[in-house]
This record gives C-alpha cells, structure tokens and sequence, in this order.
DNA sequence: CTAATCACG
DNA sequence: GACGTACGTGATTAGC
C-alpha cells in the first residue's frame, strides 16, 4: 500500500508524555551491569508494548508514530519567555534515557519524530490537520488535553491510561465548549502548569459560559464593556493583552514544515532481532522473554549480547563487506544531491564528513562534503575545488568543472544538518562542526566513532581514524599523504583533482559508518554508555564554542618580554662562553655535555644507550654548587623555553581576523580523561617561576571585561580520601585544614602550631608522590635525600595512612583482574601492561594507581563544564580555557560577583547527583583585567 | 623523525 | 637480587 487516504488511520503517540509518566510511575531501576539508569525506559518499552499488542480491530492503525518534545527552547518562547518557565529541568536520572527512548521507539520499528523549535503537540497537530484533509481517521494517543482543540471530523484522542477514547462530546464535557473553541477557554483560564497567564480569576468554568455567550475569544474581548459582572469586565478589559499572548501560546501550530510525509509512517512488523537486541541490551529479562514468547523466537539471553572483553566481536558482527573505492559517487547535480539527502531522511542517521583546506577550523575553507548511508555506499559532493594543481598563470586557480556551486549545495544540505531527527555520524566532529559553523550552519545531533572508540578503548590504542579502520575493518585507508605529499611540495585539498578526492573522502565518511555500526553497540555492552552520552558527546558542543571565541593576547606585551628575553639571553650567553673557555652552541645538550663533563671535568657521568651526556635541570642544579656555569645554563635555558615556546611562539597564533588566541582542545588526548590542548597549548603557560608568569599578564579581557579564574582546591587529594576512605583526611577537608600540615603533623609527631615550612614541604611532595603511585626512589629524588630516608617516609605514611595501602593494592588487583581501572563516573582507563614482568610493570602499577584519581577529578571538571553554560546563562560572561582544575571566564564589569556564585556552585556541584562525594568540593576564585592577576 | 628538555596540572 | 622508577600532557630544538 502507498499514500494516505480514506480507509487509513493514522495513530499519533505522545512519546514525552510516555516517558514522564514512565519515569514517574517507576521506581529508579537500573541496568543491573552498569547502573545506567533504565527505569524510564522500561516503563516506556512496555507502554509501546501494549499499544503494539491492542493495535486490533476497528481502530486499528495502518500508519503510526511516536512524536517527541525537542529539548530546548520552542517557538512559544520567543512569544512569552516565561512560558513552561516553572518546569524544574528533568531529573539528572532520565536525562540520559531520552535518546533511549527514541532508540526503543526504533527498535520496534515504528517511526519517531521530534522537530527543533516546535513541540510535539505541534507535530501532532500538522499531522491530524493533513490526515484529515487526505480523508483518512487520526486517534492521538494522549491524555495532554492541550490535544483536545484537534478533536472532531475524524480525529479522536485515546486516553492511554484509562484506555477512554474522546471525540467532541468528550471534549465538550471537559472544556465546555467545542474542539474549536478550547483554545479560547484556554487562553482565558490559562494553566499553571505550562506558566500560561490566562486571565487572572477566570477558570475553565467561567471561561466556557463566557466563550459560549459571545461566540469566540475575539467578539468577546472587543464587548468586554458589555460583561455585566464589574470584577471580570475589568480583569478582561485590563489582561486583554496577557489573554491574547497566552491564546498564541496554546493554539497549536497546524501548518508546520515537516521533513517527513504521513506516507512515511506507514505501519511495519517488528523485526525480532532488533527489537530483542535492544531489549536484551538494556537487560530487560521478562520483557524480552515476554516479546520473544509472542514473536516466537528464542530470547537472546543477557549474555549473548554481551561479551566478555572489548575485543570479543558484536554478536551481530556486520559481514564484512570490501571496500571498493569505484562505487563511491560523485555528486555533481542538485538532483542526485536531493537524492542522498531523502536517503538521510528515510535512515535518520548519516555519516558525514568535510573537506577542507587547513586543519585550522578558525580558516579551513570547505572544499567538498560526503555522505556514507550504509556500509559501502558513500558519495563525495565536490564544492570548492580548483582547477589546476598550481595556481599557474594559465587559470590555474579556477574552479574545476562538474562541480555544485558552493551555496547552493549547502542550501541544501544545510537543513538534513541542523535536522534534530538526523543523527550525523562523523569522526572527530568537532573539527566539522567548527567549519561548518562559518558557514552558518549549526551541525546537530551528532555521533563521533573517536569519541567511542576513547569511551570504549582508553588506553587500548589511538582514536585516530587510521587506526581504528585498521584494528576494526581489517582496512587500510587511502593515505593522505598520497594525494597532498608532504614537506615543502605539499598542496591543499581545493587543488587534489576530483576523482581522486571521491575516493578518499567518500571512503572516510564509509569508515566513520561501518565504525559507528560496530562501535554503537559496544558502548552498551562495555557499559559506557553513560561515559560517551554525558561526559563525551556533551562536551563537544562546549568545547566548540571556548575555541571560537578564543582569548585576547595582547601582542605588544609579548614581543616587549620577548626583546627583553633576548637581550637577557645575549649577555648570558658571553658569560657562559667565557665560563667555559671556548664557543658551543649552548642550546645543544650534546655540546654542553662535552662542555661540562669533559672540557670542565664535573663529576656526573654517561647515561643512555645513545652515550650521550644528561644535562637536564635537576643534573645542572646539583653541578651549580661546584662551579658557576651550571646556573647560567640554567638562567639561559629558561629564558630561551619562555622566549621560543610562549612569547614568540604565542604571537604566532593570534589570529588576524579575530586578535585573540583559538586554542585546540583534544578530547582524546589523555588516557585519563583530561583533555590535552594544542595548537598552541594553552594549558601549560608558565606560572611557577615569576618571570614566566608575568607571560600570564599578556592573556587580557577586552575592555570593559576582567578575567576570572576558578580552580578545585586539592581535587586529586579531596577524590583520593573519598575514594580510599581515609577519614582523618576527610575532617580534614571537612574543617578547611591545611592538607600538608596536616599530613606533616600526623608523619612527623609534629603539632601544627610548631610546622616549619620545609616539614610541610616534604609532606607536600609525600601527598603528591601519593597519587603518583610514590616509589622510594621517586620520592628521594624530588626530596632530593637519600632513597632509604625517602622509603622511611613512605613507610610512615602507610603506617599512619593503612587506607590508601590498601586502596592502591586494591586498585592495582582490580586492573590485573579486569584489564582496566575506572574513574567514580564509569570511565574506563585500560590497562594492557599491568601483568607485564620487568620495568614496564612499575610504570603500569602505577598509571593504574594515577588513572582513577585523575580520571575522576577530569570527569568532575567535564560535567562542570557541560552544566557552565546553563549556569551562567543570562550573564555577559564567556567561558574560555580549561586547565586541568581551573576554568577562566571573560566577564563584563560588574557581572564577576555573580558569575562566581554561579561558576562555583556548579564546579562544587559536579559531581551531584551521580556520585555523592564524602569531602566536599571547594573552588578558589580570583578577578584580574589578566589571567596573572586573576590566577 | 627521535630524543632531550622543560612548561603546566 | 637487580631491574630503574614518580602520574598525565605538548612545543621546541638539535642532530641524526
């Protein structure tokens, strides 16, 4: 059957009205392997269920779909901004079950929409008004009585709870009034719970005798003289304004732009194992036994979905199918270009990836799209390429033939891109996204196979695309080294010729699908599924807007350090020379070492398989004693990192366009968790030493703007007594103690009032040595005393700490056992040496001993971040840079005292409410016109 | 292209 | 008993 007419019955579900009531009605269940929570789904599978099972008869449907809410704001705002502002945001524990319930809706194979900017009942609406004008039958499955004004010629609503059906006399025994009239009662009586003003003191009741005497909401406000009782003359007369904005909001949008046809919903058995798959997934046993019973197949058991280990294959391993680099197309016309995109649109995901000419998002031009739909099929919409290889003298550098003019394909890409319903499938998305958005698109939703694969396989391997299609596809793809070369000869990607990009792009965006298929799956078996959906994928967005904003840098001070830096290096380089007796080269480590250890004849020795001489700082610091040379290295060595790395470097990368600094924050970066920041790194200007720290007073706020820096106090060590469960830490946390001293006090029978500040200073390297995984040798070497003194002091820790022998023992155990460590959220920090034998295995221990507290505070800092902008919103305040425990804001005058009340709770909240911390959480603030002032 | 060095949390 | 050791990053430079 095709099309939609007279004889069919369109069935409209209210899936966000599902979930509440399925989340309401349910205890908080989750899933038993990794406490996803689930509760909401479940309620919600076995409501599609039921619908499913009594879809018979009469009134059954020969078209369905379940319309959801989109989160964010809808038109409705944009006309009263108060409007549904006293909802309380949705609980943190369904939050991540929202996508589940669409992949529910899917997995029973019935078509599930959402439109951004529009709410359900909008869709709805659309629907109904088009079924009934087509002659067919329309039943909403809802008990919103918003729904009611649809009501009548053929459309009906069923009341899924009390299995009612309502037609117009159901209505009118509501409202008072017909369906065409209850936007008029409603407008007048308003509703609290959607913060529509109404009429003050006018209710259903009064609204309908109203309505029902004058005719209509309009002949009723323009005779509001006439009303006979003083009190509602008034009130009409004087809220005619608020009665007429709260009509707009509750008449529903019927003429909506949807990016799908009824014919589109057209009913479809249930295929068994996808529907099981999922089921068994979310370990639903007697939902899926129940389902399987009546489709009768065998259940898939728990098991069978879940395999032991990260590598062992999906139990719906896709055939491998081969790459052939020949099927991939090239799209050059509006007509095949429409045509990929319907194909988007009937699969609701694709995989999408850019073409561009810099791996600067901040200036990479787009150069082509492509689109992969499913394994194999995949296209390269060239937009942006040049016709020659050179820009020559001969129109070397005009467009290539057969290709899309640039505005126009985006045209047309542009809405399958922001299109909420369109999952967009890419790897490392971010870099798209940013490109994209100078082209004015917002690129959403968005899946990332890197972003899995970290979720999946921290620690394992790389992310890269190279990699994974490598260790997952059994493939090695195209080199891009083979169509741009490398070195000096290198060309950009506007001058590969097509054919040859078709190939290469077309086949990144097939990788980046056949990825995700194997990858999606995973994340619920491997039981991080919570990991990529709340503390990964958020991020993306995020991150995305702190690079595009950038920091201002202000050139003028670094090159003024710069010269200064210069010209310090210069004098210390002829005393060095002289010191030393003749000229070398005094940044080569191999000429000093000659200098110093042959020339000089300082004790210190050969290391290294290479025999070269050590020369590193904490070698040079102990020489210093024995002769004058050393220092001056070692002056002369700090001046040239900060001059070569920072103040040169830095000015660099002050973009021309926008005068500030666009950092690249990788979210893969670091095993951990934490995120790593190139290009250049951000996260590592100097602070330690006073002069690198005035490079600080170069980062500014613009005018009229101050930088505010809020960092954890101790998060590494707060985490560690949480997590080992020492308590005399955690009072000491608790009462606001020095940590240090106090360690001090306790190791060293010391009492506070009489700590030396270099007691403190060895429990203070203890305290860190700590979380490092201490070792003997470590310890004295940063103590710089003998190892059996340092081993004394971790001996007395351990005594007084018994806590954190344990816990390290425990965690080390747990690796072994598992392969793995974990971080307080469920992250997971892979371990594959941990049971090697030699050298390789201290290092192993204790990474695995470091992850989980690193990891935890990187996860704390992530979720922080995710929340910030709803924290801060309504503030002039942009978030700029993360390092590590400290994030810093760019605030207008005036606005810091409140951002800082904002900021720190939701950085001391963070970690509420998935894990309840025994320390709390506390966050130091500072307020500067630069980052110096503010650190 | 790698090792050495040093900047940060 | 000896291995040779703090955890996690990125940028720059020298020198093959």
């Amino acid at each position: 059957m095709s099309g939609f007419g007279k004889g069919c019955h369109l069935h409209l579900i209210d899936g966000s009205a599902f979930i509440f009531r399925a989340y309401h009605a349910l205890p908080p269940l989750t899933r038993k392997s990794d406490g996803l929570p689930v509760g909401a789904v479940s309620g919600f599978v076995n409501m599609l269920q039921r619908y499913v099972e009594g879809n018979t008869g009469p009134d059954a449907a020969t078209h369905v779909a379940v319309i959801f809410d989109h989160s964010g704001a809808s038109f409705r705002n944009a006309i009263y901004d108060q409007y549904k502002a006293h909802r309380p945001p949705a609980p943190e524990d369904l939050k991540p079950q929202f996508p589940l319930t669409r992949e529910a809706t899917r997995a029973f194979n019935i078509a599930c929409h959402e439109i951004e900017g529009y709410e359900a009942d909008d869709i709805i609406a659309t629907l109904s008004c088009r079924a009934r004008e087509a002659g067919g039958r329309v039943t909403i499955v809802s008990s919103d009585k918003d729904l009611m004004q649809l009501v009548g010629d053929g459309v009906e609503m069923l009341d899924p709870m009390k299995n009612k059906r309502i037609d117009r006399e159901g209505v009118e025994e509501k409202f008072g009034v017909g369906p065409e009239r209850v936007v008029d009662v409603q407008a007048l009586a308003g509703d609290s719970v959607d913060n529509v003003p109404g009429a003050p003191g006018i209710g259903i009741k009064t609204a309908a005798l109203l309505i029902n005497e004058y005719g209509d909401l309009e002949t009723l406000l323009d005779r509001a003289e006439e009303i006979k009782q003083p009190k509602r003359r008034q009130t009409l007369i004087e809220f005619r304004e608020q009665i007429e904005i709260s009509k707009k909001l509750v008449q529903l949008d019927c003429e909506m732009e949807l990016d799908f046809t009824i014919e589109e919903l057209e009913i479809r058995d249930p295929e068994p194992e996808k529907l099981l798959g999922f089921l068994a997934e979310m370990e639903f046993r007697t939902i899926t036994k129940r389902i399987a019973d009546k489709l009768g197949v065998d259940a898939p058991t728990v098991a069978d979905v879940i395999p032991d280990g990260p590598d062992a294959a999906p139990a719906d391993a896709p055939e491998t199918l081969p790459f052939n680099p020949d099927d991939y197309e090239c799209v050059s016309d509006v007509e095949s270009l429409k045509g990929w995109i319907a194909q988007a649109y009937e699969r609701g995901y694709v995989a999408f990836d850019t073409e561009t000419t810099s791996l600067n998002e901040m200036q990479a031009e787009l150069v082509g799209v492509s689109l992969c739909i499913e394994a194999g099929k995949a296209c390269y919409v060239p937009i942006g390429h040049r016709a020659s290889a050179t820009d020559d003298l001969f129109g070397g550098n005009a467009r290539a033939e057969g290709q899309l003019d640039l505005n126009e394909a985006l045209g047309l890409l542009k809405p399958m891109l922001e299109d909420e319903s369109i999952l967009k499938i890419g790897q490392n998305m971010k870099y798209d996204s940013k490109v994209l958005s100078r082209y004015g698109i917002m690129l959403g939703p968005i899946d990332d196979t890197m972003l899995m694969s970290y979720a999946l396989f921290a620690g394992i391997h790389n992310h890269g695309m190279d990699t994974l299609a490598e260790r997952y596809l059994d493939h090695t793809p195209i080199p891009i080294k083979s169509l741009l070369g490398s070195g000096k000869s290198m060309i950009t990607f506007d001058r590969v010729p097509v054919a040859d990009a078709v190939k290469y792009a077309a086949e990144d965006a097939d990788i980046t699908l056949r990825l995700w298929e194997r990858f999606k799956p995973q994340l619920h078996q491997q039981k991080v599924t919570t990991v990529y959906e709340t503390l990964e994928r958020p991020l993306v967005p995020v991150l995305e807007r702190m690079e595009m904003r950038g920091v201002k840098v202000d050139r003028d001070t670094l090159s003024r350090m710069s010269n200064a830096f210069a010209q310090k290096m210069a004098q210390l380089e002829d005393e060095i020379q002289k010191a030393a007796g003749r000229d070398f080269n005094v940044g080569s480590p191999k000429q000093l070492g000659e200098v110093l250890f042959d020339d000089l004849s300082l004790p210190g020795g050969k290391k290294g398989k290479n025999g070269a001489y050590s020369t590193g700082a904490d070698i040079l610091e102990d020489l210093a004693t024995e002769h004058e040379l050393p220092r001056l290295v070692l002056d002369w060595r700090q001046l040239s990192k900060l001059k070569s790395t920072y103040t040169d470097a830095l000015q660099n990368h002050i973009d021309p366009e926008t005068g500030r600094v666009h950092t690249s924050y990788m979210q893969t970066g670091a095993n951990t968790g934490r995120l790593s920041s190139t290009d250049p790194n951000l996260q590592n200007i100097p602070v330690r030493s006073e002069e690198g720290r005035r490079i600080r007073e170069a980062f500014v706020a613009e005018p009229g703007n101050v930088i505010v820096s809020l960092d954890y106090s101790q998060i590494e060590l707060r985490i560690l007594a949480h997590v080992a469960g020492i308590d005399t830490l955690k009072q000491a946390f608790r009462d606001g103690q020095d940590i240090h001293a106090l360690t001090a006090s306790e190791m060293f029978d010391v009492p506070l009032e009489e700590m030396t500040s270099d007691i403190r200073r060895q429990a203070k390297a203890i305290n860190f040595g700590v979380i490092y995984g201490i070792s003997g040798f470590g310890l004295a070497r940063n103590l710089r005393i003998p190892r059996a003194e340092a081993q004394g002091f971790i001996d007395r820790y351990f005594e007084r700490f018994p806590g954190i022998r344990a816990y390290m023992d425990e965690t080390v155990k747990f690796a072994k056992d598992n392969g793995y460590v974990q971080t307080l959220f469920g992250r997971k920090i892979h371990t594959p040496e941990i049971n090697a034998k030699g050298p390789t295995a201290g290092f192993a221990k204790r990474a695995a001993i470091n992850a989980p507290i690193q990891g935890t505070a990187a996860d704390i800092i992530r979720r922080a971040m995710v929340r910030m902008e709803d924290a801060i919103k309504g503030l002039p305040v942009k978030m700029l840079l993360q390092v590590h425990d400290e994030l810093i804001f760019e605030v207008e005058e005036g606005a810091e005292d409140k951002l800082i009340e904002k900021a720190r709770a939701a950085m001391e909240g963070a970690a509420d409410p998935a894990v309840k911390l025994d320390v709390k959480l506390s966050v130091d603030a500072g307020v500067g016109s630069n980052w110096a002032q503010a650190h």
